[in-house]
DNA sequence: GGCCGCTGAAACAATTTGTCACGAATGCGC
DNA sequence: GCGCATTCGTGACAAATTGTTTCAGCGGCC
C-alpha cells in the first residue's frame, strides 16, 4: 500500500484504500461507488457473491460494503464465508424494517453496520473509521505493548493513566483529555483530523459539526502548555486537524 | 490452577495464587509476606536475584513483588531479565524520594508500581487487580473476538456500545453503565466483588470505601429491569458483590 | 425481639463533557 | 496591502455523568 499524500481528494486522510461494494441493486451500487470515489477511495463493485469472490482474487481489498439483501446467498452467508479466509473489515447495509438485522449482522463477523436509508456522510464516516482502525491494528500487532510515552520531559503513563510533568508532578487529566493525548503520542508528527481524533479517543464517529475536539484540545493545551511553558506541542493544521510536535519515545 | 471456592481465606476472590516477594530487607519481606498470606495468597520470598531465579525454577509463580533497591543487580535489571523469558505480572516497589523511579519502573516492563511507603491496602488492591487482569488475559487469548452478547432477549452490542432490549429498542447507557454491564456479561454466573467490577469496568483500583459501584449498579438495574420487567438479572451477593444471572451467549 | 452490619436508593455535589457564540487568526483573491 | 470568507480558540453556559453522603430497610445472629 503506497503512502501517497493524496491531498485534496481524500479529505479524511485515508489515501487510496480499495473498497469493494457488493449490492445487487445497480442503482445503489452506482450511488455508493460514486460517493466513495468522491471521497478519495478506489472502488470496485460486485452484484453478487460470485463477482465478489472474483474481485477479491484479482486485487487486494481494504474494506467491503456488503448489502444483507442479496439474491442467491444472502449477505449474511457471504460475510460468514468471508470470515473463514480473511480479516477484511466488513460494513453491512441492513434493511430498515426489521431491527433484528442490526444485531444479526454482528453475529457473523461484520465490523459495523448501517440501516438503510443512511446518510452518505455517515457511511463515509464509518468507512473512514474502520479503515483507520484496521491500519492501527496492523501497526500495533508488530509493536510490543507500550507502557508509557516520554516527550519533551513529560511522561504519559498508560498503566496508571497519569501524566507526569518534567518536574515529576502528576498533572490531572480527565478521561477524555488522557485519551486524546494518548492518540497524539501514538502518532507524533502526523496530522490527525478531528474525525480521527474522535474515533481514536472516544471510539465514536463524528456527527457533522463536532467542535468538541477543538474544545478538548483547548483544555488539554491549557494543562500541558501552562505548566511547562514550552508550548506549541500541539500544532493546529488549518483545514485539516492537529499534529503533535515533540519527539516521542515509547517504552 | 485449581478453581476451588476458597471462601473465607481469599476475600477478594483470587484463590491460591502464588506470589513471590523479592526484597533484601528482611523486615519488609516479612511484613509483606504476612500481609499477602493474610489475604489468601500463597507466598514465597527471596532476598536477591539469585534466590528469585531459584524460586521461579522450583514452582510456578503468578505475580512478583519486586523492590527496586536490591544489592547486586538492581530491581530494574532483574525486571528486564525476567521479561526476556516470562510474562509474569510484576509490581515494583519504588523508593519514595526520587520521583524518577516511578516512571523508570514501567520502562522495564513492570505492570504496576507503588511508591514506598505504601498502605497495605493499596498493595493488596493492586495485586488483586493485576492477578485478575492476568487471568482475564488468558481467557481472552483463547476466545475469538466477541462482538455482541445476548441474554434474556437483550443484546449488548460491543461494537456500537449499545444495549438493545427484547423489543429491539436501543436503551441508552452511559459509558460507566455500559462498561459495568459488559463486565457482567463477560462473567455471567460468577460473583464479582466491587473491587473487581471497579477494576474491570473503570480500570481503576478501589480506594477504600467506594460505594460508587453500588450506585452504578442501582442505576443500571433501573434501566434494564424497568424495561423488561424480567428483573433480578443482577443478583446481590451479600458480603461479597454482585452476580449476573441470565445465561449469556457470545457472538 | 433487639442489635449490627450491609445494601438500595434518594438527594446532593463535583466533575466532565458538549454546545454555542463571538472575537481572533489565517488564507485567499484582487 | 486590503477586505472577505473560513476556520480556530476559548469563555460561558447547559447537560450529562459520576461520585459522596445519608438514611431507611433488610437480613442474619444472638
Amino acid at each position: 500500500m503506497t503512502e501517497t499524500a493524496a491531498a485534496s481528494a481524500a479529505p479524511l486522510g485515508s489515501p487510496e484504500a480499495h473498497i469493494l461494494v457488493v449490492d445487487d441493486d445497480p442503482q445503489i451500487r452506482f450511488l455508493v461507488s460514486r460517493l466513495l470515489r468522491a471521497n478519495g477511495y478506489r472502488v470496485s463493485a460486485a452484484a453478487n457473491g460470485r463477482e465478489m469472490t472474483e474481485t477479491l482474487q484479482g486485487a487486494p481489498v481494504d474494506l467491503i460494503v456488503l448489502d444483507v439483501m442479496l439474491p442467491g446467498s444472502s449477505g449474511f452467508e457471504l460475510c460468514r464465508e468471508l470470515r473463514r479466509s480473511s480479516a477484511v473489515p466488513v460494513i453491512m447495509l441492513t434493511a430498515r424494517g426489521e431491527e433484528n438485522d442490526r444485531i444479526a449482522g454482528l453475529d457473523l463477523g461484520a465490523d459495523d453496520y448501517l440501516a438503510k436509508p443512511f446518510s452518505p456522510g455517515e457511511l463515509v464516516a464509518r468507512i473512514n473509521a474502520l479503515i483507520r482502525r484496521a491500519r492501527r491494528a496492523v501497526s500495533q500487532a508488530e509493536a510490543a505493548p507500550v507502557r508509557s510515552y516520554a516527550f519533551a520531559g513529560w511522561t504519559l503513563d498508560i498503566v496508571r493513566r497519569e501524566l507526569v510533568d518534567p518536574q515529576g508532578t502528576i498533572v490531572d487529566l480527565s478521561t477524555g483529555e488522557f485519551d486524546m493525548l494518548r492518540a497524539f503520542v501514538e502518532a507524533p508528527g502526523k496530522v490527525l483530523t478531528r474525525e480521527a481524533l474522535l474515533d481514536i479517543a472516544k471510539n465514536r464517529v463524528a456527527t457533522g459539526f463536532d467542535r468538541v475536539v477543538d474544545v478538548q484540545i483547548s483544555r488539554l493545551r491549557k494543562k500541558i502548555e501552562a505548566e511547562g511553558g514550552a508550548d506549541a506541542m500541539i500544532k493546529t493544521v488549518r483545514g485539516t486537524g492537529y499534529m503533535f510536535l515533540p519527539q516521542v519515545e515509547r517504552r
